[in-house]
DNA sequence: TTGTATGCGTTATCAT
DNA sequence: ATGATAACGCATACAA
């Protein structure tokens, strides 16, 4: 690995002037510019990333930080989707991406003191568990901070439109006939709050009250905990002629309680997902679910977290809402 | 944050013993060592990654490097399986995980450099198109590699077992009574090499011979090909009973030329997918397939290229053969 | 326009 | 058992 010592003989000047041309400072003679380019290309030069980050404080590092309440990891399409649109475009833009965990080798070690340890230059956060105070010490930390999906006092949030985006799928069930709706929702976050928050306020417009025992609580991700709340919403004295899921993915565990007491949907229970995952096209009938654009959350979270690193000065928090697209499918009967 | 030297000054000894105790050296008193260790924990010291690297030439860095012929990355869920295994054993063993690109920032930059560059102490490959030249040059390179699903001369491989598992499709689909069995593999790759040698060596077993017009070429994770290629197979004036895909995912354009044609899987036409990817499962006849073990996969990369790393000296070049497992679903019919 | 010198935080060598 | 010091590769303040 050549360094800059050997471009520096290589073309008769000092390391310093090698530096400058490689960094594109004004004080140097245009030929001797390109001369130490050449040179360094030819010696197949790249700058010591070490040697870099521990001379200017910055390491072109972001990391990612994401934890499930499941911990499916990478296997949460929602957050692999996201994360790889996050790091082409974090690419894009010369940033490397690494991953954020406790417990490095044994050593335990707090978001934060990970992040130290690496010296990351920002950090976006997506995770269910916002709760954990180790995400707030690292919000609250130096380091830039961009979270996915939920807001945090002084910092830059990227909102997948969740209260809107539960009013389409309201809307659209409403728009079916139905007024028995029930609402699986997945763990007690903002992500949560705001989609029932959506949902009972677009159940509102359209003249329609669940009762309470058409509200039921599972897990994210979790099929088995939505196999529950099906079977107990379908036991119902009065059942709701429409389930709507934490997820495409829970929504598996729905599929099977349905099929077990030997429904068809929709013509006997009509569902919708969310998410809008492959799976939820794949099945037939095709799942009439809620597409979130991870594409562009993932984009914008990495434009967002370099701005915030690059201009910290001009940098205020922001609060940028990406809406997603109802994608009807063949869940949801006309009544 | 804290350095060594102001551990170094709180407990009135010099830098020098302060890393040696750190570090786990002999030659320092055990009192001496509690200190400083005590001392360290209190004042949140980590050590700094970069000095760290830049003297010792070890970054704990591992890179991963896929690139799939589809781009489809981490969306592609053999992949997101396999990194979030490695990346889990690697955390465990005290090694960070980033990924490995071309073109960080638009400065082209090959792999090779991309590893060096960062420093990476070894990189995982595991990818489609491993005739990419670049990815021969990085092999070749200094940097310890472990590949995934491809043999290279003196490189540790962690190969599923393609040719056993694809012997276990056929035996499963021939015991059935099926004897018209057509594959549609994916791109030219050694992957696909043994699958197919796989295929025809099992066929052979059961005196089955496929007619060259049973055997199609398609895409990985790619519905689009697969569906042409099914409509072929169909269309074929002596069509085959059961289809063999390149994977669940590439199935689904299957699933959909099947459905344009009336026909019903498996009553009229009975199919097999590849990975055993949770979709597979929640369709509906449940997808007849074979699960590769990703998270071994994963795992033991981890492991070996730690090993190749810490112990370059008993470390030979290995292939481990990790076999994966006959899902058996409702899309073969008897005959 | 170019070069000299220093330091980032750590580890390692060699004295003491 | 402990400490002074050099070095890793780079960027930069300052001198020339």
């Amino acid at each position: 690995m050549a360094t800059i010592k050997e471009i520096a003989k290589a073309c008769g000047v000092s390391t310093a002037t090698v530096s400058k041309a490689l960094n594109g400072y004004a004080d140097v003679s245009a030929e001797t510019v390109s001369l130490v380019r050449e040179t360094a290309r030819t010696l197949g030069y790249f700058p010591n990333a070490a040697a870099r980050a521990l001379k200017t404080n910055y390491t072109n590092n972001l990391g990612v930080l994401f934890v499930d309440g499941m911990g499916s990891g990478l296997a949460h399409e929602y957050f692999s989707s996201l994360i790889e649109s996050f790091k082409v475009q974090a690419e894009r833009m010369g940033y490397d991406v690494l991953f954020i965990s406790q417990n490095l080798g044994g050593q335990p070690m707090s978001y934060l003191e990970h992040c130290r340890y690496r010296r990351c230059d920002g950090v976006v956060i997506a995770c269910c568990n916002f709760t954990d105070p180790q995400v707030a010490q690292l919000v609250d930390s130096e380091i830039p901070v961009v979270t996915v999906d939920h807001l945090f006092n002084n910092c830059t949030t990227i909102l997948s439109d969740n209260v809107n985006d539960m009013g389409k799928i309201v809307r659209h069930v409403c728009g079916f006939g139905h007024t028995r709706i029930a609402y699986i929702h997945g763990e007690e976050t903002s992500v949560s709050q705001k989609r029932l928050a959506g949902f009972f306020k677009t159940c509102e417009e359209f003249g329609v009250i669940p009762p309470p025992e058409y509200i039921k609580s599972a897990l994210y991700h979790d099929p088995k905990s939505s196999w529950v709340a099906t079977n107990e919403l379908l036991a119902l004295e009065n059942p709701p002629t429409c389930i709507l899921y934490p997820d495409d993915f829970s929504f598996i565990g729905g599929m099977n309680a349905v099929e077990k007491r030997g429904l068809k949907i929709p013509a006997d229970i009509s569902v919708v997902g969310y998410d809008g995952i492959p799976l939820s096209q794949a099945l037939r009938p095709r799942l009439t679910t809620l597409k979130q654009n991870t594409r562009e959350l993932g984009r914008l979270a990495a434009i967002k977290l370099v701005q915030a690193i690059t201009e910290p000065k001009t940098t205020f928090p922001e609060q940028i809402i990406v809406p997603g697209d109802l994608l009807p499918g063949e869940t949801v009967a006309q009544l």
